[in-house]
DNA sequence: GGTAAAATTGAACGCTCGTTCAAACATCCC
DNA sequence: GGGATGTTTGAACGAGCGTTCAATTTTACC
């Protein structure tokens, strides 16, 4: 209950064969990734607490005790959202940085890349949700790797300002403006609505870089 | 149950004196908004359903039954956090709309407003909670109003946009990315962090009109 | 086809939280 | 000071939800 897990002592004889993980056998994993995407769905509408496990096993025609065989928990189900959505934005911005890209096309492949892991992918995600929802450990793990793509988004930011390509301001400020509009867009999206996400990708994309530039 | 309330078939006889109100006397107005405020806070860091109304009466030193003094039950709390938010907003809008400055002018007045409102008042309001928590009533009101909000921002940029002084782009599109970049605000503010909220509205400010002039 | 492992069910438990309400306390006015 | 009205309390109820688990069904492999 205090911190992270004291390291367990050593079972004295007793291992036979295979040992036996604590959890998570070979379970089949596109199941695992079914309730996260149905739990992402739940969490977004309602919130986590609003968010019953019955009704995410409902969508996926489950009884909510079977998603215990592949979660401890709720609270493990958010955090394995958050991971999941995480390990996507986090190995995207990688493969920018990398790229010889300038910053403005840069930012632009960035931003199309998070509109449409918000919209396309896992329902918005679960970017939405309250953090509080999770333990303290799980909820050091996610805000370290959130702030990961923070400075992320503010190096490349940054650069543009260095180069001249973008005009002198808070680069800090100006990433929290376009993390804002773009994680706004579950709140207002309608997949069966008029404005496509490629559309929607595009838009941002042009407007969000066009203030950045130098006057 | 059903949509509005009908008109109720008046008494026939037996008024004495003052009519008693079915809920809602002469209450301690200033009560009421502490409660809201205190709902709000809970709301915004909790969810709905994750804020307890054990805890919103603790932050203000009272026992939870008491809460039902001033309000019908929880619901009616988030509702009454949602009208006086948007009171506040649609007022503002409305004052802005009359005036005649140009629509360059407008929206910097209206975006330093709504950061403003967002961080110094109802700590970013109940703009953020779950929508779906409101009785169905309750929630064609609210969404009424609030497209109402989203409209007036976007006639603005039409006008903009009409009149040449922004680009020629999708105003719906623009308006909910400057709205996002908005309410994400609460998500990062801290009160005591190194942004003031003025310097915050500025910085947005600047930013967001810079993305929409012609280039 | 038989058996071991994987996956699923359904019922039950316990706890938390929203809500109710009668009683107690406070305030104000004649 | 006393009664009426406004406000607060504290205890209790009941429903809903997360979680557990033994039993059952399905799947995979020799």
């Amino acid at each position: 209950m205090i911190g992270a897990s004291p390291p367990k002592p050593r079972p004295i004889v007793k291992r036979r064969k295979k040992r036996r993980r604590p959890k998570a056998p070979a379970q089949n994993e596109s199941t695992r990734v079914q309730i996260l995407q149905s739990a992402a769905a739940a969490f977004r509408s309602h919130g986590y607490h609003g968010a019953t496990v019955q009704r995410i096993a409902a969508a996926l025609r489950m009884e909510k005790g079977n998603l215990y065989y592949y979660f401890r928990n709720k609270e493990e189900i958010l955090f394995a959202c958050h991971q999941y959505s995480l390990d996507r934005l986090i190995r995207l911005l990688d493969e920018i940085s990398e790229s010889d890209e300038s910053p403005d096309e840069k930012i632009r492949t960035l931003i199309v890349a998070l509109v449409h892991t918000i919209v396309d992918e896992l329902h918005g995600t679960t970017l939405f949700t309250d953090l509080v929802a999770l333990s303290p450990a799980h909820l050091k793990t996610i805000i370290g790797r959130r702030d990961c793509v923070d400075r992320g988004l503010r190096r490349i930011i940054a650069d543009g300002i260095a180069t001249g390509a973008f005009g002198d301001r808070d680069a800090k400020l100006l990433s929290f403006a376009i993390l804002g509009a773009v994680n706004w867009i579950p709140r207002w999206f309608k997949p069966d609505g008029p404005a496509s996400s490629a559309a929607i990708a595009d838009g941002f994309a042009s407007y969000l870089i066009a203030g950045l530039r130098q006057r």
